[in-house]
DNA sequence: CATCTGTCAAGAGCAGTGCTCTCGGTTCTT
DNA sequence: AAGAACCGAGAGCACTGCTCTTGACAGATG
Protein backbone atom coordinates (compact mmCIF):
# COMPACT_ATOMS: atom_id res chain seq x y z
CA UNK A 1 0.00 0.00 0.00
CA UNK A 2 3.05 2.00 0.23
CA UNK A 3 5.56 1.26 -2.50
CA UNK A 4 4.73 4.07 -4.58
CA UNK A 5 5.68 6.65 -2.25
CA UNK A 6 8.86 4.37 -1.98
CA UNK A 7 9.11 5.00 -5.60
CA UNK A 8 7.85 7.84 -6.03
CA UNK A 9 9.99 10.25 -3.52
CA UNK A 10 9.16 13.82 -4.81
CA UNK A 11 5.65 13.13 -4.83
CA UNK A 12 2.89 14.36 -2.37
CA UNK A 13 1.48 11.26 -0.94
CA UNK A 14 -2.06 12.05 -1.18
CA UNK A 15 -2.34 12.45 -4.43
CA UNK A 16 0.52 11.11 -7.18
CA UNK A 17 1.77 13.14 -9.59
CA UNK A 18 1.09 11.08 -12.69
CA UNK A 19 -2.13 9.91 -13.70
CA UNK A 20 -1.04 6.09 -14.85
CA UNK A 21 0.15 5.56 -10.91
CA UNK A 22 -3.37 7.29 -9.67
CA UNK A 23 -4.80 4.71 -11.77
CA UNK A 24 -2.51 1.85 -10.40
CA UNK A 25 -3.19 2.47 -7.24
CA UNK A 26 -6.98 2.84 -7.80
CA UNK A 27 -6.54 -0.46 -9.20
CA UNK A 28 -4.21 -2.14 -7.05
CA UNK A 29 -6.71 -1.27 -4.41
CA UNK A 30 -9.54 -2.71 -6.29
CA UNK A 31 -8.03 -5.92 -7.18
CA UNK A 32 -7.43 -6.31 -3.50
CA UNK A 33 -11.09 -5.50 -3.01
CA UNK A 34 -12.64 -8.14 -5.01
CA UNK A 35 -9.96 -10.87 -3.90
CA UNK A 36 -11.27 -9.86 -0.16
CA UNK A 37 -14.03 -10.90 -1.24
CA UNK A 38 -13.83 -13.66 -3.16
CA UNK A 39 -11.79 -14.44 0.35
CA UNK A 40 -14.32 -14.06 2.31
CA UNK A 41 -16.80 -16.26 0.05
CA UNK A 42 -14.52 -19.10 -1.15
CA UNK A 43 -11.78 -19.36 1.55
CA UNK A 44 -8.02 -18.61 0.68
CA UNK A 45 -7.43 -21.73 -1.06
CA UNK A 46 -9.75 -20.90 -3.55
CA UNK A 47 -8.37 -17.74 -4.27
CA UNK A 48 -8.01 -17.36 -8.19
CA UNK A 49 -6.35 -14.67 -10.05
CA UNK A 50 -8.35 -15.40 -12.75
CA UNK A 51 -11.80 -15.10 -10.91
CA UNK A 52 -10.37 -11.72 -9.64
CA UNK A 53 -9.57 -10.58 -13.00
CA UNK A 54 -12.94 -12.01 -14.17
CA UNK A 55 -14.80 -9.59 -11.69
CA UNK A 56 -12.95 -6.67 -12.62
CA UNK A 57 -13.41 -7.15 -16.39
CA UNK A 58 -10.17 -7.54 -17.19
CA UNK A 59 -7.85 -10.24 -18.14
CA UNK A 60 -5.96 -12.17 -15.95
CA UNK A 61 -2.81 -11.82 -16.94
CA UNK A 62 -3.19 -8.08 -16.77
CA UNK A 63 -3.51 -8.69 -12.98
CA UNK A 64 0.02 -9.72 -13.29
CA UNK A 65 0.97 -6.38 -13.46
CA UNK A 66 0.03 -5.21 -10.15
CA UNK A 67 0.92 -8.55 -8.05
CA UNK A 68 3.41 -10.53 -9.39
CA UNK A 69 2.55 -14.20 -7.98
CA UNK A 70 -0.16 -15.31 -6.11
CA UNK A 71 0.85 -14.89 -3.24
CA UNK A 72 2.21 -11.65 -3.45
CA UNK A 73 -1.71 -10.75 -3.48
CA UNK A 74 -2.06 -13.12 -0.35
CA UNK A 75 0.53 -11.76 1.29
CA UNK A 76 -0.96 -8.29 0.62
CA UNK A 77 -4.41 -9.26 2.30
CA UNK A 78 -2.50 -10.46 5.28
CA UNK A 79 -1.09 -7.29 5.79
CA UNK A 80 -4.18 -5.94 5.36
CA UNK A 81 -5.55 -8.51 7.70
CA UNK A 82 -3.47 -8.03 10.60
CA UNK A 83 -3.48 -4.08 9.86
CA UNK A 84 -7.59 -4.07 10.13
CA UNK A 85 -7.47 -6.72 13.51
CA UNK A 86 -4.72 -4.80 15.04
CA UNK A 87 -6.81 -1.44 14.56
CA UNK A 88 -9.93 -2.98 15.77
CA UNK A 89 -8.47 -3.90 18.99
CA UNK A 90 -6.61 -0.38 19.22
CA UNK A 91 -9.89 1.18 18.85
CA UNK A 92 -12.11 -1.06 21.41
CA UNK A 93 -9.24 -0.90 23.76
CA UNK A 94 -8.96 3.30 23.35
CA UNK A 95 -12.39 3.63 24.24
CA UNK A 96 -11.86 2.65 27.68
CA UNK A 97 -10.38 4.79 30.32
CA UNK A 98 -6.73 4.01 30.87
CA UNK A 99 -7.16 2.88 34.34
CA UNK A 100 -9.81 0.28 34.02
CA UNK A 101 -7.15 -2.13 33.49
CA UNK A 102 -9.52 -4.96 33.21
CA UNK A 103 -12.30 -3.22 30.73
CA UNK A 104 -9.30 -2.24 28.19
CA UNK A 105 -7.92 -5.60 28.36
CA UNK A 106 -11.93 -7.16 28.06
CA UNK A 107 -12.17 -4.65 24.77
CA UNK A 108 -9.23 -5.55 23.37
CA UNK A 109 -10.58 -9.44 23.50
CA UNK A 110 -13.76 -8.79 22.41
CA UNK A 111 -12.54 -7.25 19.42
CA UNK A 112 -10.57 -9.53 18.49
CA UNK A 113 -13.02 -12.25 19.02
CA UNK A 114 -15.56 -9.41 16.85
CA UNK A 115 -13.54 -9.22 14.30
CA UNK A 116 -12.54 -12.87 13.70
CA UNK A 117 -16.06 -13.27 13.52
CA UNK A 118 -17.07 -10.72 11.21
CA UNK A 119 -13.90 -11.55 8.82
CA UNK A 120 -13.32 -15.62 9.40
CA UNK A 121 -11.73 -16.19 6.24
CA UNK A 122 -9.31 -13.45 6.72
CA UNK A 123 -8.98 -13.97 10.69
CA UNK A 124 -7.38 -17.93 9.27
CA UNK A 125 -5.17 -16.21 6.74
CA UNK A 126 -3.57 -14.87 9.54
CA UNK A 127 -4.03 -17.13 12.85
CA UNK A 128 -5.05 -20.65 11.06
CA UNK A 129 -2.38 -22.46 9.62
CA UNK A 130 -0.41 -21.32 7.18
CA UNK A 131 -0.99 -21.54 3.34
CA UNK A 132 1.23 -24.61 2.49
CA UNK A 133 3.98 -23.28 0.30
CA UNK A 134 3.85 -19.86 1.38
CA UNK A 135 6.32 -18.43 3.17
CA UNK A 136 5.46 -15.14 5.19
CA UNK A 137 7.75 -12.50 3.89
CA UNK A 138 9.51 -10.35 6.50
CA UNK A 139 6.79 -7.15 5.26
CA UNK A 140 3.98 -9.29 7.33
CA UNK A 141 5.95 -9.06 10.66
CA UNK A 142 5.34 -5.61 11.90
CA UNK A 143 1.54 -5.05 11.42
CA UNK A 144 1.61 -8.59 13.31
CA UNK A 145 2.63 -7.15 16.24
CA UNK A 146 0.19 -4.80 16.98
CA UNK A 147 -2.47 -6.52 19.18
CA UNK A 148 0.48 -7.92 21.28
CA UNK A 149 2.35 -4.92 21.26
CA UNK A 150 -1.71 -3.68 22.70
CA UNK A 151 -1.45 -6.36 25.74
CA UNK A 152 2.04 -5.50 26.47
CA UNK A 153 0.95 -1.44 26.83
CA UNK A 154 -1.78 -2.68 29.14
CA UNK A 155 0.59 -4.84 30.93
CA UNK A 156 3.18 -1.91 31.21
CA UNK A 157 0.54 0.39 32.63
CA UNK A 158 -0.73 -2.52 35.01
CA UNK A 159 2.59 -2.25 36.77
CA UNK A 160 2.68 1.27 36.91
CA UNK A 161 -0.53 1.53 38.72
CA UNK A 162 0.79 -1.42 41.27
CA UNK A 163 0.01 -4.56 39.99
CA UNK A 164 2.18 -7.13 41.71
CA UNK A 165 4.24 -9.62 40.01
CA UNK A 166 2.76 -13.24 40.58
CA UNK A 167 5.38 -15.64 42.48
CA UNK A 168 4.87 -18.75 40.21
CA UNK A 169 8.07 -20.39 40.02
CA UNK A 170 9.61 -19.83 36.38
CA UNK A 171 12.44 -21.25 35.00
CA UNK A 172 15.68 -19.70 35.08
CA UNK A 173 16.07 -21.12 31.27
CA UNK A 174 12.63 -19.14 30.29
CA UNK A 175 13.45 -16.48 32.66
CA UNK A 176 16.80 -16.11 30.24
CA UNK A 177 15.14 -17.13 27.21
CA UNK A 178 12.53 -14.30 27.37
CA UNK A 179 15.15 -11.64 28.40
CA UNK A 180 16.06 -10.57 25.14
CA UNK A 181 12.51 -9.58 24.09
CA UNK A 182 11.53 -8.31 27.40
CA UNK A 183 14.29 -5.96 27.17
CA UNK A 184 13.35 -4.91 23.82
CA UNK A 185 10.11 -4.99 23.83
CA UNK A 186 8.47 -5.13 27.17
CA UNK A 187 11.18 -2.84 29.30
CA UNK A 188 9.68 -2.46 32.75
CA UNK A 189 7.44 -5.67 32.86
CA UNK A 190 8.80 -8.66 35.92
CA UNK A 191 9.20 -11.45 33.90
CA UNK A 192 6.69 -13.52 35.88
CA UNK A 193 3.89 -10.80 34.91
CA UNK A 194 5.30 -10.90 31.27
CA UNK A 195 4.96 -14.83 31.17
CA UNK A 196 1.39 -14.47 32.51
CA UNK A 197 0.56 -12.64 29.76
CA UNK A 198 1.50 -14.18 27.02
CA UNK A 199 0.15 -17.35 28.20
CA UNK A 200 -2.96 -15.32 28.48
CA UNK A 201 -2.45 -13.98 24.58
CA UNK A 202 -1.83 -17.32 22.94
CA UNK A 203 -4.65 -18.30 25.33
CA UNK A 204 -6.77 -15.54 23.84
CA UNK A 205 -6.31 -16.75 19.78
CA UNK A 206 -7.23 -19.97 21.12
CA UNK A 207 -10.21 -19.65 22.07
CA UNK A 208 -11.65 -17.81 19.31
CA UNK A 209 -9.74 -20.58 16.94
CA UNK A 210 -11.31 -23.15 18.77
CA UNK A 211 -14.96 -21.29 18.41
CA UNK A 212 -14.12 -20.41 14.98
CA UNK A 213 -13.14 -23.45 13.40
CA UNK A 214 -15.64 -25.26 15.07
CA UNK A 215 -14.22 -27.11 18.49
CA UNK A 216 -17.08 -25.94 20.68
CA UNK A 217 -19.79 -27.54 18.33
CA UNK A 218 -22.15 -29.82 20.54
CA UNK A 219 -19.77 -28.25 23.61
CA UNK A 220 -21.07 -24.81 24.14
CA UNK A 221 -24.26 -23.05 22.59
CA UNK A 222 -23.72 -19.39 24.41
CA UNK A 223 -20.36 -18.28 22.71
CA UNK A 224 -20.39 -15.23 22.99
CA UNK A 225 -21.04 -15.55 27.22
CA UNK A 226 -19.00 -18.69 26.97
CA UNK A 227 -15.69 -16.30 25.81
CA UNK A 228 -16.59 -13.46 27.93
CA UNK A 229 -16.12 -15.78 31.04
CA UNK A 230 -13.42 -17.42 29.86
CA UNK A 231 -11.54 -13.95 29.06
CA UNK A 232 -12.64 -12.08 32.31
CA UNK A 233 -10.77 -15.38 34.42
CA UNK A 234 -7.64 -15.29 32.22
CA UNK A 235 -7.70 -11.26 32.58
CA UNK A 236 -8.22 -12.20 36.04
CA UNK A 237 -5.24 -14.76 36.62
CA UNK A 238 -3.02 -11.93 35.19
CA UNK A 239 -4.01 -9.99 37.93
CA UNK A 240 -6.59 -7.38 35.94
CA UNK A 241 -9.66 -6.13 38.11
CA UNK A 242 -12.22 -8.09 35.88
CA UNK A 243 -15.82 -8.12 37.36
CA UNK A 244 -17.96 -10.61 36.25
CA UNK B 1 -11.36 -47.96 7.40
CA UNK B 2 -14.54 -50.09 8.42
CA UNK B 3 -16.16 -50.17 5.53
CA UNK B 4 -15.14 -53.72 4.81
CA UNK B 5 -17.03 -54.83 7.99
CA UNK B 6 -19.85 -52.99 7.41
CA UNK B 7 -20.62 -54.25 3.73
CA UNK B 8 -19.21 -58.21 4.77
CA UNK B 9 -21.66 -59.58 7.51
CA UNK B 10 -20.27 -63.11 7.92
CA UNK B 11 -16.58 -62.49 7.42
CA UNK B 12 -14.08 -62.79 10.12
CA UNK B 13 -12.68 -58.60 10.90
CA UNK B 14 -8.96 -59.56 10.41
CA UNK B 15 -8.78 -61.92 7.35
CA UNK B 16 -11.22 -60.30 4.59
CA UNK B 17 -13.02 -63.46 2.71
CA UNK B 18 -12.24 -62.74 -0.91
CA UNK B 19 -8.88 -61.83 -1.83
CA UNK B 20 -10.81 -59.30 -3.67
CA UNK B 21 -11.59 -57.53 -0.64
CA UNK B 22 -7.79 -57.92 0.74
CA UNK B 23 -6.35 -56.22 -1.97
CA UNK B 24 -8.62 -53.52 -1.68
CA UNK B 25 -7.86 -52.92 1.83
CA UNK B 26 -4.17 -53.10 1.24
CA UNK B 27 -4.95 -50.38 -1.67
CA UNK B 28 -6.46 -48.16 0.06
CA UNK B 29 -4.25 -47.93 3.35
CA UNK B 30 -1.54 -47.76 0.49
CA UNK B 31 -3.50 -44.82 -0.90
CA UNK B 32 -3.60 -43.26 2.36
CA UNK B 33 -0.12 -43.62 3.20
CA UNK B 34 1.33 -42.00 0.17
CA UNK B 35 -1.40 -38.83 0.52
CA UNK B 36 0.05 -38.85 4.04
CA UNK B 37 3.51 -38.34 3.11
CA UNK B 38 2.46 -35.23 0.34
CA UNK B 39 0.43 -33.97 3.18
CA UNK B 40 3.49 -34.08 4.89
CA UNK B 41 5.52 -32.61 1.97
CA UNK B 42 2.88 -30.12 0.20
CA UNK B 43 0.22 -29.52 2.42
CA UNK B 44 -3.48 -29.97 2.50
CA UNK B 45 -3.85 -27.55 -0.43
CA UNK B 46 -1.33 -29.16 -2.47
CA UNK B 47 -2.94 -32.61 -2.24
CA UNK B 48 -3.28 -33.75 -5.45
CA UNK B 49 -5.05 -37.29 -6.53
CA UNK B 50 -3.02 -37.66 -9.65
CA UNK B 51 -0.10 -37.11 -7.66
CA UNK B 52 -1.07 -40.14 -5.07
CA UNK B 53 -1.68 -42.42 -8.25
CA UNK B 54 1.56 -41.57 -10.12
CA UNK B 55 3.14 -42.45 -6.86
CA UNK B 56 1.44 -45.50 -6.63
CA UNK B 57 2.03 -46.60 -10.42
CA UNK B 58 -1.75 -46.21 -10.96
CA UNK B 59 -4.15 -44.19 -13.00
CA UNK B 60 -5.48 -41.10 -11.48
CA UNK B 61 -9.19 -42.43 -12.29
CA UNK B 62 -8.69 -45.87 -10.03
CA UNK B 63 -7.95 -43.62 -7.23
CA UNK B 64 -11.55 -43.05 -7.52
CA UNK B 65 -12.87 -46.35 -6.87
CA UNK B 66 -11.50 -45.85 -3.43
CA UNK B 67 -12.37 -42.81 -2.85
CA UNK B 68 -15.13 -41.23 -4.17
CA UNK B 69 -13.69 -37.64 -4.72
CA UNK B 70 -10.39 -35.54 -2.92
CA UNK B 71 -12.71 -34.44 -0.04
CA UNK B 72 -13.27 -38.17 1.05
CA UNK B 73 -9.78 -39.19 0.69
CA UNK B 74 -9.19 -36.11 3.31
CA UNK B 75 -11.76 -36.98 5.45
CA UNK B 76 -10.04 -40.13 5.92
CA UNK B 77 -7.34 -38.43 6.67
CA UNK B 78 -8.57 -36.30 9.44
CA UNK B 79 -10.01 -39.20 11.18
CA UNK B 80 -6.88 -40.69 11.31
CA UNK B 81 -4.49 -37.47 12.35
CA UNK B 82 -7.13 -37.25 15.17
CA UNK B 83 -7.23 -40.76 16.16
CA UNK B 84 -3.31 -40.57 16.24
CA UNK B 85 -3.34 -37.38 18.04
CA UNK B 86 -5.64 -39.34 20.58
CA UNK B 87 -3.90 -42.17 20.57
CA UNK B 88 -0.37 -40.16 21.67
CA UNK B 89 -2.10 -38.45 24.09
CA UNK B 90 -3.78 -41.71 25.61
CA UNK B 91 -0.24 -43.24 25.37
CA UNK B 92 1.57 -40.75 27.51
CA UNK B 93 -0.47 -40.36 29.84
CA UNK B 94 -1.36 -44.01 30.81
CA UNK B 95 2.11 -43.83 31.35
CA UNK B 96 2.05 -41.94 34.33
CA UNK B 97 0.77 -43.38 37.50
CA UNK B 98 -2.88 -42.28 38.04
CA UNK B 99 -2.50 -40.47 41.50
CA UNK B 100 -0.04 -38.42 39.25
CA UNK B 101 -2.73 -35.29 38.76
CA UNK B 102 0.00 -33.13 37.36
CA UNK B 103 2.16 -35.48 35.07
CA UNK B 104 -0.56 -36.96 33.52
CA UNK B 105 -1.47 -33.39 32.74
CA UNK B 106 1.81 -32.39 31.56
CA UNK B 107 2.41 -35.78 29.64
CA UNK B 108 -0.80 -35.14 27.93
CA UNK B 109 0.14 -31.56 27.28
CA UNK B 110 3.66 -32.96 25.87
CA UNK B 111 2.29 -35.34 23.86
CA UNK B 112 0.15 -32.90 22.00
CA UNK B 113 2.37 -30.79 21.09
CA UNK B 114 4.83 -33.69 20.23
CA UNK B 115 2.70 -34.94 18.05
CA UNK B 116 2.16 -31.71 16.34
CA UNK B 117 5.45 -30.72 15.50
CA UNK B 118 6.33 -34.31 14.49
CA UNK B 119 3.26 -33.89 11.51
CA UNK B 120 2.96 -30.01 11.41
CA UNK B 121 0.55 -30.97 8.34
CA UNK B 122 -1.28 -33.39 9.85
CA UNK B 123 -1.89 -31.13 12.97
CA UNK B 124 -3.27 -28.19 10.90
CA UNK B 125 -5.47 -30.08 8.98
CA UNK B 126 -7.04 -30.89 12.40
CA UNK B 127 -6.63 -27.79 14.07
CA UNK B 128 -5.84 -25.37 12.16
CA UNK B 129 -8.38 -23.19 9.57
CA UNK B 130 -10.45 -25.70 7.80
CA UNK B 131 -10.23 -26.45 4.44
CA UNK B 132 -11.67 -24.19 2.46
CA UNK B 133 -15.21 -25.38 0.91
CA UNK B 134 -14.74 -28.40 2.67
CA UNK B 135 -17.14 -29.08 5.33
CA UNK B 136 -16.32 -31.99 7.81
CA UNK B 137 -18.61 -35.02 7.82
CA UNK B 138 -19.94 -36.48 10.99
CA UNK B 139 -17.55 -39.34 10.76
CA UNK B 140 -14.84 -36.86 11.93
CA UNK B 141 -16.43 -35.83 15.21
CA UNK B 142 -16.37 -39.35 17.30
CA UNK B 143 -11.88 -39.36 17.08
CA UNK B 144 -12.07 -35.61 17.74
CA UNK B 145 -13.20 -36.08 21.36
CA UNK B 146 -10.38 -38.59 22.32
CA UNK B 147 -8.28 -35.34 23.61
CA UNK B 148 -10.66 -34.06 25.41
CA UNK B 149 -12.22 -37.13 27.04
CA UNK B 150 -8.84 -37.58 28.56
CA UNK B 151 -8.65 -34.18 30.03
CA UNK B 152 -12.23 -34.85 31.18
CA UNK B 153 -11.11 -38.43 32.99
CA UNK B 154 -8.37 -36.07 34.40
CA UNK B 155 -10.44 -33.62 35.91
CA UNK B 156 -12.77 -36.60 37.41
CA UNK B 157 -9.85 -38.00 38.90
CA UNK B 158 -9.04 -34.64 40.38
CA UNK B 159 -12.14 -34.74 41.87
CA UNK B 160 -12.23 -37.77 43.32
CA UNK B 161 -8.73 -37.21 45.19
CA UNK B 162 -10.24 -33.93 46.63
CA UNK B 163 -9.48 -31.55 44.44
CA UNK B 164 -11.40 -28.10 45.15
CA UNK B 165 -14.28 -26.00 43.07
CA UNK B 166 -12.67 -22.99 42.89
CA UNK B 167 -13.96 -20.11 43.72
CA UNK B 168 -14.49 -17.60 40.46
CA UNK B 169 -17.77 -16.33 39.69
CA UNK B 170 -19.18 -18.07 36.94
CA UNK B 171 -22.05 -16.38 35.43
CA UNK B 172 -25.45 -18.35 35.36
CA UNK B 173 -25.86 -18.19 32.03
CA UNK B 174 -22.78 -20.06 31.03
CA UNK B 175 -23.36 -22.35 33.93
CA UNK B 176 -26.90 -23.22 32.56
CA UNK B 177 -25.10 -23.48 29.28
CA UNK B 178 -22.37 -25.87 30.08
CA UNK B 179 -24.80 -27.94 31.78
CA UNK B 180 -26.22 -30.25 28.83
CA UNK B 181 -22.49 -31.29 28.28
CA UNK B 182 -21.80 -31.58 31.89
CA UNK B 183 -24.12 -33.91 32.52
CA UNK B 184 -23.07 -36.21 29.38
CA UNK B 185 -19.30 -35.87 29.19
CA UNK B 186 -18.53 -34.61 32.83
CA UNK B 187 -20.73 -35.98 35.25
CA UNK B 188 -19.37 -35.31 38.68
CA UNK B 189 -17.26 -32.11 37.80
CA UNK B 190 -18.12 -28.95 39.40
CA UNK B 191 -19.26 -26.45 36.32
CA UNK B 192 -16.27 -23.85 37.37
CA UNK B 193 -13.82 -26.81 37.34
CA UNK B 194 -15.28 -27.81 34.77
CA UNK B 195 -14.75 -23.98 33.08
CA UNK B 196 -11.35 -24.25 34.03
CA UNK B 197 -10.64 -27.32 32.19
CA UNK B 198 -12.08 -26.00 29.14
CA UNK B 199 -9.54 -22.91 29.00
CA UNK B 200 -6.81 -24.99 29.79
CA UNK B 201 -8.40 -26.82 27.21
CA UNK B 202 -8.18 -24.11 24.45
CA UNK B 203 -5.33 -23.00 25.79
CA UNK B 204 -3.20 -26.35 25.31
CA UNK B 205 -4.15 -26.09 21.68
CA UNK B 206 -3.60 -22.16 21.04
CA UNK B 207 0.32 -22.60 22.91
CA UNK B 208 0.85 -25.35 20.28
CA UNK B 209 -1.03 -23.47 17.20
CA UNK B 210 1.10 -20.38 18.06
CA UNK B 211 3.96 -22.20 18.13
CA UNK B 212 3.78 -24.12 15.26
CA UNK B 213 2.29 -21.03 12.72
CA UNK B 214 5.04 -19.36 13.61
CA UNK B 215 3.86 -16.50 16.02
CA UNK B 216 6.75 -17.24 18.67
CA UNK B 217 9.19 -16.57 15.85
CA UNK B 218 11.65 -13.89 17.35
CA UNK B 219 9.70 -14.13 20.49
CA UNK B 220 10.85 -17.02 22.19
CA UNK B 221 13.83 -19.49 21.23
CA UNK B 222 13.26 -22.09 23.33
CA UNK B 223 10.08 -23.49 22.96
CA UNK B 224 9.98 -26.82 24.29
CA UNK B 225 10.96 -24.76 28.19
CA UNK B 226 8.71 -22.08 27.40
CA UNK B 227 5.99 -24.36 26.22
CA UNK B 228 6.63 -26.42 29.80
CA UNK B 229 6.47 -23.79 31.84
CA UNK B 230 3.19 -22.39 30.24
CA UNK B 231 1.45 -25.42 30.50
CA UNK B 232 2.53 -26.19 33.98
CA UNK B 233 1.31 -22.49 35.22
CA UNK B 234 -2.54 -23.47 33.33
CA UNK B 235 -1.85 -26.81 35.14
CA UNK B 236 -1.60 -24.91 38.72
CA UNK B 237 -4.40 -22.91 37.82
CA UNK B 238 -6.66 -25.57 37.16
CA UNK B 239 -5.75 -27.19 40.57
CA UNK B 240 -3.07 -29.82 39.34
CA UNK B 241 -0.05 -30.63 41.60
CA UNK B 242 2.73 -29.79 39.03
CA UNK B 243 6.11 -29.35 39.86
CA UNK B 244 8.20 -26.30 38.19
C1' DC C 1 -18.08 -76.03 -16.87
C1' DA C 2 -20.23 -71.86 -18.74
C1' DT C 3 -22.41 -67.59 -17.99
C1' DC C 4 -23.59 -63.60 -15.97
C1' DT C 5 -22.73 -59.72 -12.81
C1' DG C 6 -20.04 -56.57 -10.45
C1' DT C 7 -15.42 -54.55 -9.93
C1' DC C 8 -11.34 -52.82 -11.71
C1' DA C 9 -7.55 -50.05 -14.30
C1' DA C 10 -7.01 -47.38 -18.17
C1' DG C 11 -7.59 -43.54 -21.17
C1' DA C 12 -9.83 -39.53 -23.22
C1' DG C 13 -11.87 -35.43 -22.25
C1' DC C 14 -13.88 -31.06 -19.78
C1' DA C 15 -13.37 -27.00 -17.24
C1' DG C 16 -10.58 -24.73 -14.42
C1' DT C 17 -5.95 -23.10 -12.37
C1' DG C 18 -1.11 -20.27 -11.97
C1' DC C 19 2.00 -18.39 -14.78
C1' DT C 20 4.89 -16.91 -19.05
C1' DC C 21 5.58 -14.75 -23.29
C1' DT C 22 4.69 -11.87 -27.07
C1' DC C 23 2.27 -8.29 -29.33
C1' DG C 24 0.59 -3.72 -30.07
C1' DG C 25 -0.90 0.65 -27.98
C1' DT C 26 -0.61 4.22 -24.44
C1' DT C 27 1.77 7.20 -21.30
C1' DC C 28 5.44 9.25 -19.02
C1' DT C 29 10.26 11.06 -19.21
C1' DT C 30 14.07 13.29 -21.19
C1' DA D 1 9.53 14.87 -30.49
C1' DA D 2 12.10 10.47 -29.46
C1' DG D 3 12.94 6.85 -26.36
C1' DA D 4 11.75 4.35 -22.50
C1' DA D 5 8.57 2.47 -19.44
C1' DC D 6 4.23 0.68 -18.79
C1' DC D 7 -0.07 -1.55 -19.77
C1' DG D 8 -3.92 -4.79 -21.42
C1' DA D 9 -4.98 -8.47 -24.47
C1' DG D 10 -4.35 -13.01 -26.09
C1' DA D 11 -2.19 -17.45 -26.84
C1' DG D 12 -0.11 -21.12 -24.73
C1' DC D 13 2.06 -24.53 -21.17
C1' DA D 14 1.66 -27.67 -17.53
C1' DC D 15 -1.14 -28.81 -14.05
C1' DT D 16 -5.48 -29.81 -11.27
C1' DG D 17 -10.23 -32.44 -9.84
C1' DC D 18 -13.51 -34.97 -11.84
C1' DT D 19 -16.58 -37.65 -15.32
C1' DC D 20 -17.44 -40.99 -18.75
C1' DT D 21 -16.53 -44.92 -21.55
C1' DT D 22 -14.07 -49.08 -22.70
C1' DG D 23 -12.23 -53.49 -22.14
C1' DA D 24 -10.35 -56.96 -18.94
C1' DC D 25 -10.90 -59.74 -15.00
C1' DA D 26 -12.85 -62.15 -10.62
C1' DG D 27 -16.54 -64.22 -8.17
C1' DA D 28 -20.88 -66.19 -7.56
C1' DT D 29 -24.72 -68.67 -10.05
C1' DG D 30 -26.92 -71.74 -13.46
Amino acid sequence: MTEVDHAAPATTRSAPATARARARAELTREIKDTARRHLATEGAAGLSLRAVARDLGMVSSAVYRYFPSRDDLLTALIVDAYDAIGAAAEAAEASRPRRDLGGRWMAICRAVRGWALDHPHEYSLIYGSPVPGYAAPTDTVDPATRVAALLLQLLRDAVDAGLDEPDDPLPARVRNDLRPMQETYATGIPARLLARGMLAWSSLFGAVGFELFGHLHNVVDDHEAYFDHQMAALGRYIGFPVKG
